[in-house]
DNA sequence: TTCAATGATTAATT
DNA sequence: AATTAATCATTGAA
C-alpha cells in the first residue's frame, strides 16, 4: 500500500514535470528543491528505473498512463540515447562481423545466367521481332524458327512466371519491411531502438528474402537448362538442310576443291544464300572436307556431277582467262564464272598452275577464280578420259590440292587423273556407328 | 527396324 | 580463332 501511493505520486510529480517540460521550459522537477541538481537527478532516474520495473504489475489503464508519463520525462531523451548506446555497442559486438557481406557469387552467377538465357532483364521484344525478321528474310529457315518459335513461347511462359513470382516475393518483402519499420518506430518511443537498428533489421530480412528468391532463381534456372537441352540441342533437332542449300554449298565446295576454305565474306554470302548461319556453313565445309578426304572414292560420282554442273560455265571462263593470260593481260579479272562464289579478292594467291595433267600451263599467272575453274575442269577431263586406274580398294589417290598427308595444299598436284567409275564402297571410316 | 547420311558438338591441334 | 578428327544424335530411305 505504501508503494503504491509512493508510485502514484511519483506519477504525479513525473506527469508535472513533463508538462513543464512541454510547456517550454526545463523547471527543476518538485523533488529537486531539497539538495543539489545531480541528487535530484539520481532521484528521477530511480523513479523511472522503478515505474519501468512495476509496470508489469499495472493495470492497463494504468500502465497507459504511466508510459504517457515516462513518454514526457525530461530524461527520457537522454537516458534512451544511452541506452540506444549501449545496445548499440553490445549488438554490434555481437553480430557486427557479418555486416556488408560481398554479393553472394552463387547468386551472381544465377543472376548472370537468366540475364544471358533472356529471363531476366528487359523484356526481349526486340529478340522475337528480330527472329520473326529472320524467318521471313530466309524461307528456309522458317521450319527452322518454328522449331524455335516454341522454344520462345515456353521461354515466355518461364519468364512470366519468373517475373510474377520475383514481383510477388519483391511486394512482399517490401511490406513486411515497411511493417517491421512502423513497428520499431512506433516501439522506439517506449524503447531504445536506435535508428541503426532499424536499418540492420531491415538488412536481415532483405537478406532472409533474398534467399527466397534464389531459390526461385535456382529453379527457373534449372527450368530454363531443361527447356533448354530439349529444344535447342540441335543435335536433337537436326534438320537437313534444303536440297537448294545442298546443291550450292557442294557447288562451291567442288568448285574450290583445291582450296575448300571459303572466306569469312564467301562464307557470308553463302550463308544468305542457303538461308544458314555462316557458322552451319563452316560446320558444312568442315564435315564435308573431312569425309570427302577419308573417303574420297565415295564423293567421286557426286564430284563428277556437280563438275559437269558447272562445267560448261567453267570451261567458258576457264578458256577466257587462258585467252586473256596469254594475251598477256597481267591481272585477269573476274571471269565471271556463272556468277556463283565469285571470290572477290578471297586472299588467294595467284597460282603457278604447272601441272594441269602434266601439261605445263603457259599462263602462269591467273587469279584463284580460274584455280578453281581449272579444278572442275579436272573432273571433265577426268571424266572423259576414263582413266580407270583400277581402284579397287582404298587406293588413295590424291587428287587436287589434296596432298599425302592430309592437307589440302593449294599447290597442285601431279594429279594423274581420276578414276570416275569407282562405286562406293571402298573404306568406310565414318560409319563408326 | 536397320543403317547410311548428315548436321552439330567436342577435344585436340595449329 | 580456325580447323581436324572423332563422336553424337537425328533423319530418312530401304
Amino acid at each position: 500500500m505504501d508503494d503504491q501511493a509512493r508510485i502514484m505520486q511519483s506519477i504525479g510529480g513525473v506527469s508535472l514535470a513533463g508538462h513543464s517540460v512541454q510547456g517550454g521550459m526545463a523547471l527543476p522537477p518538485p523533488h529537486g528543491h531539497d539538495g543539489t541538481d545531480g541528487d535530484g537527478r539520481k532521484q528521477d532516474i530511480g523513479d523511472i528505473l522503478h515505474q519501468i520495473m512495476t509496470i508489469t504489475d499495472q493495470s492497463l489503464d494504468e500502465a497507459q498512463a504511466k508510459k504517457h508519463g515516462l513518454n514526457c520525462h525530461r530524461m527520457k531523451p537522454a537516458l534512451f540515447s544511452v541506452l540506444c548506446e549501449i545496445k548499440e555497442k553490445t549488438g554490434l559486438s555481437i553480430r557486427g562481423a557479418q555486416e556488408e557481406d560481398p554479393p553472394d557469387p552463387q547468386l551472381m552467377r544465377l543472376d548472370n545466367m537468366l540475364l544471358a538465357e533472356g529471363v531476366a532483364g528487359p523484356e526481349k521484344g526486340g529478340g522475337s521481332a528480330a527472329a520473326a525478321a529472320a524467318a521471313a528474310a530466309s524461307g528456309g529457315a522458317a521450319d527452322n524458327s518454328i522449331e524455335h518459335s516454341d522454344y520462345r513461347a515456353k521461354l515466355t511462359q518461364i519468364r512470366q512466371i519468373y517475373h510474377t513470382e520475383l514481383e510477388k516475393y519483391e511486394q512482399a518483402c517490401n511490406e513486411f519491411t515497411t511493417h517491421v519499420m512502423n513497428l520499431l518506430r512506433e516501439q522506439s518511443r517506449t524503447r531504445p531502438i536506435s535508428p541503426k537498428e532499424i536499418e540492420r533489421m531491415v538488412g536481415i530480412i532483405h537478406r532472409k528474402f533474398s534467399s527466397i528468391q534464389m531459390q526461385l532463381k535456382q529453379s527457373t534456372c534449372e527450368a530454363v537448362m531443361i527447356l533448354r537441352s530439349r529444344f535447342l540441342d540441335a543435335r536433337r533437332k537436326r534438320r537437313n538442310f534444303s536440297k537448294q542449300a545442298t546443291e550450292i554449298l557442294n557447288e562451291y565446295f567442288y568448285s574450290h576443291l583445291s582450296n575448300p576454305y571459303p572466306s569469312e565474306e564467301a562464307k557470308e554470302e553463302l550463308a544468305k544464300k542457303c538461308s544458314i548461319t555462316v557458322s552451319q556453313v563452316s560446320n558444312w565445309f568442315g564435315n564435308k572436307r573431312i569425309r570427302y578426304k577419308k573417303n574420297i572414292g565415295k564423293f567421286q560420282e557426286e564430284a563428277n556431277l556437280y563438275a559437269a554442273k558447272t562445267a560448261v560455265n567453267a570451261a567458258h571462263a576457264a578458256a577466257a582467262a587462258v585467252q586473256n593470260s596469254q594475251a598477256n593481260s597481267p591481272t585477269t579479272p573476274n571471269s565471271g564464272s556463272s556468277g556463283s562464289f565469285n571470290l572477290p579478292n578471297s586472299g588467294d594467291m595467284f597460282l603457278s598452275m604447272q601441272s594441269l595433267n602434266g601439261d605445263s600451263y603457259q599462263g602462269a599467272q591467273v587469279g584463284a577464280n580460274v584455280q578453281s575453274q581449272v579444278d572442275t575442269l579436272r573432273h571433265v577431263i577426268s571424266q572423259t578420259a576414263g582413266y580407270n586406274d583400277a581402284l579397287g580398294g582404298n587406293t588413295m589417290y590424291s587428287p587436287h590440292g589434296l596432298n599425302a598427308n592430309g592437307g589440302w595444299q593449294d599447290a597442285t598436284t601431279p594429279s594423274s587423273v581420276i578414276s570416275p567409275t569407282e562405286g562406293p564402297g571402298s573404306v568406310h571410316s565414318d560409319t563408326s556407328n
